[in-house]
DNA sequence: TGGCTATTTGGTTAAATTGCCAAATATGGC
DNA sequence: GCCATATTTGGCAATTTAACCAAATAGCCA
């Protein structure tokens, strides 16, 4: 493989890896109705603040989230919505994997 | 967040993880091409036979590849090929950051 | 300035991921 | 059965990730 493919690849990873963890998708899914402080969020992921602010930074440096300080509070908005044509196939490969397990259970009973 | 949610975030959480990983995603690009066995694999991603076999296994646990043996090869090929759609969105993302911090750079000039 | 609220960051620990080597396993041909 | 080829698996070390608490930072208002 090349270098600049390498690159190319390394640079996908990075992008998905930020996306891979279920608070993290789930604080995409919550932003994706309307922007959200980071109080408000840890609520809804039912974790530290801290935790949660962390996991948006690291969405952040992604550019998948975008951030704005209104007072003392920072609200975050997606910012590359496009990200949320991923759960579609996402769900695909779920439906796909349950319907598997179901076929083997029918020809095994 | 109720249990069920819970549990569908963990799992959507579960597929991603899958393919976050530079070798993962070029093995699933290659593969959307046409079946390869896991030597011809490892000489594409320049990597160690087992470790590229531990790849594979990961995708396969989430049925994005499926397996067939025939000899004492084992071909792997693509399962579920609209994860291929989460390309045009990573490359989005990446345009847009690249954007980004090409419209810094101009500001600060 | 001092106090209050909201968020980020440092430090630590536990757990998960990755990669390689070596050993085990499976298949086909002699 | 025995050998050669192809793949998987066990074991280990190094790196990364994740979570929490505590401390630091930032903005607002009295």
């Amino acid at each position: 493989m090349d270098p600049k493919t390498h690159a190319l690849f390394v640079e996908r990873a990075r992008i998905i890896k930020a996306l891979a963890h279920p608070s993290r998708l789930y604080i995409v899914d919550r932003l994706s109705q309307r922007e959200h402080c980071v109080q408000e969020l840890a609520e809804l992921v039912n974790a530290d603040i801290s935790t949660v602010s962390r996991h948006l930074s690291i969405l952040k440096n992604v550019d998948i989230v975008k951030d704005e300080k209104r007072g003392t509070k920072v609200f975050y908005s997606l910012h590359t919505p496009c990200v949320l044509n991923f759960f579609g196939c996402v769900e695909k490969v779920i439906k796909s994997s349950a319907r598997e397990r179901a076929d083997l259970l029918e020809k095994e009973s």
